[in-house]
DNA sequence: TGTACATCAGTGAACGCGCGTTCACTGATGTAC
DNA sequence: TGTACATCAGTGAACGCGCGTTCACTGATGTAC
């Protein structure tokens, strides 16, 4: 038995609906209080009719970190690999483009960061297997310039912690309003750049400064 | 009229055991999911005692950061100012002493990761408070030292982004379990130094590597 | 000293409400022949 | 072509359950005089 691709597309974009709904409320109340009605009233369908898109909460949680958070932290990968201007260049590239996504989608943002670090552990693993593509990314394109400079090459670890410091940004942003974005820019960049540099000149991060 | 003490203490008794019930249920299902039934049953109090300890959940979890917390992070900022051996001491010192609440009270350090990040903005403006003491009592150690060397000032945020590294190593030890803390350790106080060296070795930032 | 009153943490019964889940059904569409 | 059957997204009724909150009460303790 073949399916309608038109009968497909219109199921696809209920589940949508779904998740956006689910999004929308999260920033308002938090994910985990938000159960299968309230969610189903938002999304405008039956509340017996979720079964037919997810099994459950949890279930509808995953997608969105698969599809919509794993879309937008794409976007940003692709910034990272696409910027030609060395490790300054693409640190710029990158916090743009995160507090752009913070601009255009707050909600999707406030879950990536919840989420994150919240109660459910498979959300926190399939979250922190999504932002780890950013991670390494970040840490190849900051030592592919370098190595052409013969510079040291920093620890593996210091794309992490540019993701970690760029998150930080956007949860500043969320939080302070759309005016207070440049400056938070300008930090985020600058303490990335202070990681780098202090990752690269030091020969030994262990002697006295 | 007066208020027997032993009574007082009494009462002071049931609402931690309240505060410690409600750090057990937020690690394993979220604040935000918790009832305030839920809380009283492992409390052991009966439902409609609660609101003599609490008006509602919300209360609850403003004490919460507000006492124990507080507390916490009271203990690393006494740390960072009793470490006479310079800012790379403060930062062994400092990672070591968030590390080790982490190992004697995962369920406090759960909820201020989560919390920080999530749904209710009074929790996230409350934690914010908190946390900013130790990014000042931070930020004073690396440029106390740094003055006498006569090396520069690094920017002023540097002790909010030292604090975001170290909540970082944190949240990865309660994931990954006690026996990765000494590389997670050695991992962030390297990421702060790193801030550190890049802050003050360099004398501007926007130049090119 | 004794007696009357105030305070206050804890309680059990009761309420109305929204929850997750089950079930049998509808109706549109695709397949077999 | 027409007819019988399969698939499947969506639905409304119904269920038992735990929730937050109210209320009037108990009993221990402190205060007034």
């Amino acid at each position: 038995l073949r399916v309608n691709p038109e009968k497909k597309e219109e199921k696809e974009r209920v589940t949508l609906a779904l998740l956006r709904a689910t999004l929308r409320l999260a920033a308002a109340h938090g994910f985990s209080s938000l159960g299968l009605r309230e969610v189903s009233r938002a999304a405008d369908i039956a509340p017996t009719s979720f079964y037919r898109h997810f099994a459950d909460m949890e279930e509808l949680g995953l997608a969105l970190i698969d599809d919509l958070a794993g879309r937008y932290v794409d976007t940003l990968v692709e910034r990272a690999r696409a910027t030609s201007t060395g490790p300054l260049g693409v640190v710029e590239m990158i916090v743009g483009g995160a507090l752009a996504g913070v601009a255009s989608d707050p909600e999707l943002v406030r879950f990536i960061l919840a989420e994150r670090v919240g109660a459910v552990p498979a959300f926190r693993a399939a979250l922190d297997r999504v932002l780890s593509l950013l991670g390494a990314a970040l840490r190849d394109a900051f030592t592919a310039d370098l190595a052409v400079h013969g510079a040291k090459v920093p620890a593996p670890d210091i794309g992490r912690a540019a993701v970690v410091l760029l998150l930080e940004a956007c949860s500043q942003a969320l939080d302070q309003g759309p005016e207070q974005v440049p400056v938070l820019r300008e930090r985020a960049i600058g303490q990335i750049r202070m990681l780098l540099s202090g990752a690269t000149a030091a020969t030994g991060t262990t002697g006295k400064a």
